[in-house]
DNA sequence: CCGAAGTGTAACTACAATGATTACAGATAG
DNA sequence: CTATCTGTAATCATTGTAGTTACACTTCGG
């Protein structure tokens, strides 16, 4: 499986922004995440998008939280940054004359059901602020 | 996210063999899963690994489930499967010389462990067993 | 009103994982 | 002995991703 660093990027981008008070440029964003700043603006695009940052163009721009960080939890970053679901029954089309391979994609893709959706219980429990506060846990040690 | 189709086709695989009681060869899976048997060898190779699965060299040779349906969870599955985690962090080393960057990368483990945890608590409880059960219920109808 | 500093996006490249396929060596039943 | 299997290597096309360059557009400050 290939996962794509997008989810983790964005809740680097949403902490750093949490932590410093003050709006930050996509270059200064991507100092931290050591990347490059079209990758960081790419996914502030869809984190803003997704109503989670407020970006302002031009000099002296850059990007804030939209909201507190309290108010803001992992699973609206997943979707924000994820257009598909955590797991895609992926499979081509099994034989329709066969009795399981007629019948079994329904039932995987029921476990998979079950999979997101104790995935985003998890996700939906953790806010950015908890994750400011985890942090900060460890700078000061 | 690109997921693999290895772990639905492997469940695929092993439902098959607990429906049919006989050995089946890797053309007969394949005309069932609708692939190349030799992408069928590929996985039974993991699942006979994982003492999952028994196969037999030869002619007349074959896959049959190495232990009842009941006794195989999907967990095994997954792990036979997929050597990786579900959830890898896949970032690149952040920056140092931001606290933020320093120190989110343990903060975002600990998420991904739960999340981890989670699924492979749905995984656990869940058996070939059950998969082939909730498959007959629908060729019945 | 102009220039510096930003965002927003398109386009291109390099890279890695995957599935499909061909080919072939080795095993085994009849 | 031969047909029928598995096991495995090698190759190819496809796809998603991150990184990068380039450029139009916006906006603040002098």
């Amino acid at each position: 499986m290939v996962t794509s660093s997008r989810f983790p990027v964005a809740v680097h981008i949403l902490a750093l922004l949490a932590m410093q008070k003050r709006s930050l440029s996509s270059t200064a964003i991507a100092a931290s995440v050591n990347t490059n700043p079209v990758v960081i603006r790419r996914i502030l695009g869809s984190l803003a998008q997704a109503g989670l940052v407020l970006t302002q163009l031009g000099s002296e721009g850059g990007a804030t939280l939209a909201r507190p960080a309290e108010q803001i939890n992992l699973l609206e970053v997943q979707h924000a940054t994820e257009k598909d679901d955590l797991f895609t029954l992926n499979t081509g089309q099994a034989s329709l004359f066969c009795p399981c391979g007629k019948n079994i994609q329904p039932v995987l893709a029921n476990v998979y059901a079950h999979m997101e959706a104790a995935v985003e219980e998890v996700l939906a429990h953790t806010t950015i602020a908890q994750v400011v506060q985890d942090i900060e846990v460890r700078i000061n040690t």
